[in-house]
DNA sequence: TCTATAGTTAACCATTATGTTAAGTGTGAT
DNA sequence: ATCACACTTAACATAATGGTTAACTATAGA
């Protein structure tokens, strides 16, 4: 069928930031680190319908995030990390950047202070790191 | 105005992988970790149009990822990479998590662990297409 | 077998997202 | 003053999201 769809690069990461970015979502994530869950226990916090759940769920299995097996009549689902770790991963990839700007930002702060306090902080920011 | 809107708790980490979870948005933060760029630069790699960069632009600026300021008649954008920090931290609080997992899963995941751990990929998701 | 439980699927609706083209806003240059 | 440039905003089309209720499937237990 159409389990052989070609995959566009970086579409799993769309799927997995996509997961994460609903606060049930997350809220659904939170709970299974402390262990695997049925679909109705993991929706009890929550004020909305049970396949409103269901479907969530399957939006967090579609993003690898999750793992799902059946016990009787029961459907439990378990954290997936390793394609959270792919989402630290991209992030890593940054890392180095928020770090250095901490410190360029303590510079930057420290120039300002000692030349102008006054002047806007728009345009001489891009006056003094050049672009490549 | 209302700019003053009541934040609802993780609204900023919707906002954030909300961001995060369109490909040409994450096409944008890799450029700009090059280097600030006006709109059109960052229009270039793209075949959509410069409307639609410019939106872009501004679900980014919401979600605290870039910041911009205008110089002459070009307006430029660049990396504001604490609020990649912000998803960054979130995703640590799992970190010991998926570290673990490979531990513990390790009988399941013995064959699959020959691979490089560099790409992890999603091989096993379409394995849901039983379900009927 | 009959019924209650656990969950999914279907059909629908409102809202948001993402793209388009056309028109508007500032600013630099002539 | 006028034109060109670098965008942004407006108006629109379409698709995806996220919720609902109702109906369906499958299993456990009487």
């Amino acid at each position: 069928m159409l389990s052989v769809m070609p995959k566009r690069p970086g579409e799993d990461l769309d799927l997995l930031f996509g997961a994460l970015a609903d606060p049930t979502r997350r809220g659904i994530i939170e709970r299974l680190v402390v262990g695997e869950a049925t679909v109705t226990e993991l929706a009890a916090p929550f004020s909305i319908s049970l396949p409103a759940i269901s479907r969530h769920l399957k939006v967090l299995e579609r993003a690898s995030l999750i793992t799902r097996s059946k016990r009787g009549r029961c459907r439990s689902a378990r954290l997936s990390p390793t394609s959270l770790a792919s989402a630290a991963t991209w992030l890593s990839r940054y890392e180095r950047l928020w770090a250095e700007s901490f410190d360029r930002l303590d510079e930057h702060l420290a120039q300002l202070t000692s030349e102008q306090p006054t002047t806007l902080t728009e345009t001489e920011t891009q006056d003094r790191d050049r672009e490549r």
